[in-house]
DNA sequence: ATGGTAGGTATCCTA
C-alpha cells in the first residue's frame, strides 16, 4: 500500500485555493497537512477541499493566525485537538489514518526576531513548545508506534538547511539553542529526518524564501524549516521524497513550498484494521 | 547595516 503525505505551509487556505488545487495536483497527497490556515473551522473552505479528492478533514483553526489542518483522501479516525504551554493557539493536531499510522500535524511557533527567552516572549514559547514535546516524545520512546511527525517546526537544523551558516547563526530559525532544542526532540523518540535520508547532509535544501526578496531564486537565501519525521517502526518503508521548490514561483506563492514523502507499507497494516 | 513583502483585519500584529 503505498501513502504519499505532504506538509506545506499555505500562509491562509481562503486566498490560495487555486494554489492548493495545483499543489494536489502536482504532490498527489493521500494525505495533505496544512500549516498557517488562518481561519476559524467554521470558515474552512470545507467543499473546496472535499472537490479536491480530500473529503476527510479534521480542522483546528483560530482567527488571523496560525492553525492547522489534515485533509485526507482515506478516513481519519480518532482525532485529536492538542495544546501545550497553556497557550490557547492552535498548533498541533493528531490523527490516526487506515494501518494504525498515528499522524502529528505541528505547527511550532516562529518566536519572534530577538533569540533571547529572557526579553522575547515569542522565542521563549517556542523553545517552551519544543521541550514539552519532547518530555511528550522521550516517555513514549521505543513505543513502536507507526509515528510521523510532520510540520513547519520553524528551524533549520544542518548549516546545509540555510544559505549561509555563519550569517544565521544569530537569527531566529538557526541558533544554536534552536537547533539543540530540535535536535533533542528528535532524539527523544529517534525520529528519522525523512528528507535527509535522501538528500545527503552537504547538499543545500530549502524549503522557504523570503517575501521580502526582490527575486527569491536569484538570491536563494532559503530555510528548511518544513519537516517529515518518520518513527523507527516507519523509516524502513520510506520510498521517496520531493522538495517542490518550483512552487515558490507560481502566482501568488506561499513563501513555503510542499514537502512530499511516498511510503510503501505491508498490505497486512490494512487487512488487520478491516 | 538596513529594510525589504505578505496576510488578516480594520490598526498594527505576525511572519
Amino acid at each position: 500500500m503505498r501513502l504519499r503525505i505532504t506538509s506545506w505551509n499555505i500562509n491562509s487556505i481562503r486566498i490560495r485555493l487555486d494554489l492548493l488545487a495545483r499543489v494536489v495536483r502536482h504532490c498527489r497527497p493521500d494525505v495533505l497537512c496544512l500549516q498557517e490556515t488562518k481561519v476559524e473551522n467554521g470558515r474552512f473552505p470545507r467543499h473546496e477541499v472535499a472537490a479536491l479528492g480530500l473529503p476527510h478533514m479534521f480542522l483546528h483553526g483560530q482567527k488571523s493566525w496560525h492553525g492547522v489542518a489534515t485533509l485526507a483522501r482515506l478516513p481519519l479516525r480518532d482525532c485529536e485537538a492538542v495544546g501545550w504551554c497553556d497557550v490557547e493557539d492552535c498548533r498541533h493536531t493528531i490523527c490516526f489514518l487506515p494501518g494504525d499510522i498515528e499522524l502529528h500535524n505541528l505547527y511550532i511557533p516562529a518566536g519572534g526576531d530577538i533569540p533571547d527567552p529572557e526579553v522575547n516572549p515569542k522565542f521563549r514559547h517556542k523553545l517552551e513548545m519544543l521541550a514539552a514535546l519532547t518530555d511528550y516524545f522521550a516517555a513514549r520512546r521505543g513505543d513502536g508506534a507507526r509515528l510521523i511527525l510532520v510540520g513547519d517546526l520553524n528551524i533549520a537544523p544542518l548549516p546545509t538547511d540555510v544559505w549561509n551558516h555563519r550569517a544565521l547563526l544569530k537569527v531566529v530559525s538557526h541558533t544554536p539553542v534552536e537547533v539543540e532544542a530540535l535536535t533533542r526532540l528528535q532524539r527523544a523518540y529517534d525520529f528519522v529526518d525523512a528528507v535527509r535520508t535522501r538528500i545527503p547532509p552537504e547538499e543545500k535544501v530549502f524549503t522557504w524564501w523570503s517575501y521580502r526578496a526582490r527575486d527569491w531564486r536569484k538570491s536563494n537565501r532559503g530555510r528548511r524549516l518544513d519537516h517529515i519525521w518518520l518513527s523507527p517502526a516507519l523509516a524502513p518503508y520510506l520510498r521517496e521524497v520531493e522538495v517542490w521548490a518550483e512552487a515558490r514561483g507560481l502566482e501568488r506563492p506561499s513563501d513555503h513550498v510542499p514537502v512530499t514523502a511516498e511510503l510503501e507499507l505491508p498490505e497486512s497494516w490494512f487487512d488487520a484494521a478491516v
